[in-house]
RNA sequence: GGGCGAUUAGCUCAGCGGUAGAGCGCCUGCCUUACAAGCAGGAUGUCCCUGGUUCGAACCCUGGAUCGCCCA
């Protein structure tokens, strides 16, 4: 398995041939992919021990292939996941596709359409057959691709809307609801969708802003009404063609230059209908002529101005866009044909009188891509008042948690203000609607009188029929299937065995843990869930909800289909590996909740946030490497634990850092703090781990040819810090790079190939190792260091040029501390002496000796040099020195010297600027002298 | 019209009362035996504008500008 990592009795020359520089993802990554398959790694048990977590994944279409937008949530959710498996929590995570109404027979009806016949030509039955035919081929297609990005599911549950039991839960939640009496059928204005022919709910229709016209024309008032000389109203519309189905005129009850003509009536041109003029509150004066046309059948407003004046309906409209019969000579013209048509009959008889550009808001079908049409239709409703009332209770206790809580009150505010949802669509591939129609009662024919049972079964259905009307009963089932998100609503229950509430994975998982999903489906996911399932278990279906962004492309735009701006992860999963990609996206999270821009070069197809991930999975490789190749063979197990008694000052110290991170780096993951624990550990092994540590114990590694006992114990002691710090390292970055973290920590550990870091534990938080006053001494070594790097590059030296430096400080606790590091801080200054002063008279100089200087903090760095010295370079930089230092100490003086900030703020500020002051000044004296010596 | 978010280094973004950070890019040296996908060093900011609160504001409050999203 680890076939990279040789076994561990290699010799170092073998080991150094097997272990490539850079790291190889794909095959490390489809390794342990079939690994985790193989065992069945993440198949979880509800009888096995620990406490229950449970997420369910938001199912993906069938039809969908892999976009960033799944990337990205599969990144977050399995984030979390994992975590949770590592804390010892008996982790169920359930994946699953959706079937997708409208697209999957968007796909079907283009093939068809490509031989030729449409759906009704094969019938119902073949076009199903076809359909699952067309799921079983292509509708794995996203599942595989979810594999590709190391999705730790439970793939054994994997489980389908459509499926039997799914299809069992839907049955069961519209009987309830139906026998609640929440679910009622009636006629009403729907928007239709004249592409999909189907109607669709008010979520599945985006407003858009269109360049249109606004048609201003002329109503004549009937000869019979004319008032004062009055011999016409003016009306404005941006859809003329819809006047044809006019029934009334409404002006604001309130506006004076209409009032006497309330109560008249206006002849409708081109059909020469009698309408009367009505008084409506909802009418705006200010806008246009402060006349509106009234088309209840065709216009939401005008429905209900309709309802409250209970005008009549007349539809003008074909299901398919085209007009009818009710719109007189224009029956039979598609829609926008008609507008035009409309328009030049008005014109030729002198009624229009304006046409001016608007802008305006038009409804658009999500799926359809088109205009949707209000029209009148017989549809299945959920009355959703009582549901979200419901929710609402609940979210006053903090049901479910939102975080951030921001989305909270998004989702509230769309629950309070609720209306009904319409959940039939006239399609086929879906959930059938279980009620069926007793047609014998209407001669054999559906109408919107005939009664109806609901059942869960056709018997059911004939037998409730039958002792209702009788035995000679004829029943036909509704012809529609159901809203997808109806079966969607149902996700974290009927996954689980719901309506079977004493299944052992319902009673084990469920209410699910946490949902992690996106902003933009709050509505039409989040909320159905809740409503569900507040009514249908009496509990919110998750405790917590987190909302994550958008992955926008590197023009800040959303990744559509349509604008053909997506960014494939595939692509950059196989340059950059799913590690890569997976640890740069959640990096760029931050706590808020963003959208996340990801760059990308359309020319070069390369990301740079991705490729520094990828480096970063380097660089750990790199540094196992480096553990690998001192090891000699040893491993984890083999060298056991470190003696905590002799350790040294860098121990202690990476050890301090390391307890700091993990009790950080839990909390969290734990509470949704993702991009910060990326970020965290990324700093944690880039800098102090490789960047100093093991730069510290190069030198104890090798302890030379002929070395003593402490040295050798010393040896052992640190391969033991590095072994640990190194696995710990693996565990704690294992949720955000599943693959190469189960790579590399096989290597080190020495575990057998069927253990499975993805199972381990936690590392232990080992809380005595936190040290601060250690980790502010190091702070200060590290500085010291810098200073000796930064004079060693001002002066021009090489790398392999000797130099003499000198501490000097008069700080104790420090000059201990660097006593106490003196081999460390010579190693990586490549000083060759090192000595600590606590006052720079003590330096013996001669005249040709040259003395380079800096400052930081309480400490003076001098390096003894020869000649070869760019002596205008130091110059300068002293001269910066000093100048930064006095703006320092001006400002600093300049807040002492108030008495406000002396007396209220707190001690320990006024204490540290006191400090500061006294610094900068030393910084200023020092860095004066230096010049005047040199110059 | 109502609501939400954003505005910080050349770019992408953190920080959200104690005087500004990271990654990438840039400049200067280094192929120093884990890593050039790297190492060391360096430069870079009216923290959108405006008032106010405060000893002290990038951060809190008023008002405004620009961009984006959601709901009508």
């Amino acid at each position: 398995m680890t076939e990279n990592f040789p076994a561990s009795n290699s010799t170092e020359k073998a080991l150094e041939e097997a272990l490539p520089k850079t790291y190889n993802s794909s095959d490390t990554e489809c390794r342990w992919q079939r690994a985790w398959e193989k065992s069945d790694a993440f198949h979880s048990d509800p009888q096995a021990s620990g406490q229950s977590f449970s997420v369910v994944i938001p199912p993906p279409n069938v039809t969908g292939s892999l976009h960033m937008g799944h990337a990205f949530n599969t990144a977050l959710i399995d984030t979390v996941v994992r975590f949770q498996r590592l804390q010892g929590k008996n982790v169920l995570c359930l994946p699953g596709t959706d079937h997708a109404s409208i697209a999957v027979q968007n796909i079907l009806e283009k093939q068809l359409n490509n031989e030729g016949i449409s759906r009704f030509d094969i019938g119902r039955e073949a076009f199903l057959e076809r359909a699952w035919e067309w799921k079983a081929e292509s509708g794995g297609k996203i599942v595989d691709q979810l594999r590709r990005l190391g999705y730790s599911v439970d793939w054994k549950r994997q489980r389908f809307t459509l499926d039997e039991g799914l299809s069992d839960a839907v049955r069961e939640a519209f009987v309830q609801l139906h026998e609640k009496g929440l679910i009622y059928r009636g006629e009403y204005l729907v928007n239709w969708c004249p592409v999909s022919g189907s109607a669709v709910s008010d979520l599945e229709v985006e407003m858009k802003e269109i360049d249109g016209f606004l048609w201003h024309f002329r109503y004549p008032l009937s000869n019979d009404y004319e008032v004062e000389g009055i011999t016409h109203l003016e009306v404005a519309t941006t859809r003329p063609e819809t006047m044809l189905g006019d029934v009334a005129i409404a002006v604001n009850p309130s506006d004076k230059r209409y009032s006497n003509l309330i109560g008249k009536k206006v002849i409708l041109p081109l059909l020469e209908r009698e309408i009367p003029v009505i008084a409506d509150d909802h009418v705006e004066p200010d806008f246009g002529t402060g006349c509106v046309k009234v088309t209840p059948a065709h216009d939401p407003n005008d429905f209900a101005i309709g309802q409250r004046h209970q005008l009549p309906l007349i539809t003008v409209m074909n299901k398919d866009g085209t007009m009818n019969s009710n719109a007189g000579k224009f029956n039979g013209l598609d829609r926008f044909e008609a507008r035009k048509a409309v328009v030049s009959a008005l014109e030729e008889r002198g009624l229009l009188t304006k046409v001016e550009p608007y802008r305006h808001n038009v409804p658009y079908s999500d799926r359809g891509k088109v205009p949707v049409e209000p029209l009148i239709s017989t549809q299945w409703f959920v009355r959703m008042e009582p549901l979200a009332s419901n929710c609402r209770e609940c979210l006053e206790r903090g049901e479910p948690n939102f975080v951030p809580s921001r989305w909270k009150k998004v989702y509230l505010d769309w629950l309070t203000d609720i209306r009904d949802w319409c959940i039939s669509r006239q399609l086929w591939w879906g959930h059938r609607i279980p009620a069926w129609f007793v047609i014998s009662e209407t001669d054999g024919k559906v109408t919107n009188n005939t009664p109806y049972v609901v059942a869960r079964t056709e018997e059911e259905a004939y037998l409730s029929a039958k002792t209702k009307f009788g035995d000679l009963v004829q029943i036909a089932q509704d012809e529609d299937v159901l809203d997808t998100w109806f079966s969607s609503g149902l996700w974290p229950f009927s996954t689980l065995g719901w309506p079977n509430e004493s299944s052992i994975d319902f009673n084990c998982w469920y209410p699910t843990s946490t949902l992690i999903t996106g902003f933009d489906i709050i509505f039409f996911w989040v909320a159905r869930m809740t409503m569900m399932a507040g009514i249908f278990t009496g509990r919110m279906p998750f405790q917590n909800v987190y909302i994550h962004g958008l992955v926008r492309d590197e023009q800040n735009r959303k990744m559509s289909k349509s604008l053909g701006n997506g960014i494939d992860p595939l692509l950059l999963i196989d340059r950059y590996g799913t590690d890569a990609l997976r640890f740069a996206l959640v990096r760029e999270v931050s706590g808020s909740g963003q959208d996340i821009r990801l760059d990308f070069d359309r020319k070069k197809k390369t990301s740079t946030t991705v490729e520094s991930a990828r480096n970063f999975a380097n660089k750990l490789w790199n540094a196992t490497r480096f553990a690998l190749l001192h090891l000699d063979g040893e491993t984890l197990e083999t060298l056991g634990d470190f003696d905590v008694s002799s350790l040294q000052l860098s121990d202690r110290w990476i050890l301090s850092r390391l307890a700091k991170v993990n009790h950080q780096t839990a909390y969290r993951y734990e509470n949704f703090g993702l991009g910060e624990a990326a970020k965290g550990l990324y700093e944690f092994a880039w800098n102090d781990f490789c960047d100093w540590y093991l730069e510290l114990i190069k030198r104890r590694l090798t302890p030379g040819d002929n070395p003593t006992k402490d040295l050798l114990n010393d040896q052992k002691n640190c391969k033991q810090i590095l072994v640990r710090v190194l696995a710990d390292l693996m565990v704690m970055l294992h949720p955000l790079m599943p693959h190469i973290t189960e790579e590399l920590w096989h290597a080190i550990s020495g575990a057998s190939e069927d253990k499975l870091l993805a199972k381990m534990s936690w590392p232990k938080y080992q809380k005595s190792f936190e040290n601060d006053s250690l980790e502010e001494s190091y702070t200060e070594i590290f500085e010291a260091i810098r200073v000796v790097r930064n004079l060693r590059a001002i002066a021009g030296l090489k790398p392999s040029d000797n130099i003499k430096v000198c501490f000097v400080t008069k700080k104790k606790s420090l000059a201990f501390d660097l006593e106490k590091a003196i081999d460390d801080i010579k190693a990586l200054t490549k000083a060759k002496t090192l000595r600590v002063l606590d006052s720079s008279s003590l330096l013996e100089t001669t005249n040709s000796t040259k003395i380079l200087a800096g400052v930081t903090g309480e400490l003076e760095v001098l390096l003894e040099i020869g000649d070869s010295v760019d002596l205008n370079s130091l110059k300068s930089r002293l001269e910066k020195d000093i100048f930064k230092a006095n703006k320092e100490m001006q400002s600093l003086a300049s807040r002492l010297e108030n008495p406000n900030f002396l007396n209220k703020a707190p001690d320990d500020v006024v204490n540290e600027c006191k400090k500061n002051l006294l610094e900068a000044q030393a910084q200023i004296k020092l860095a004066k002298q230096r010049l005047s010596d040199l110059f």
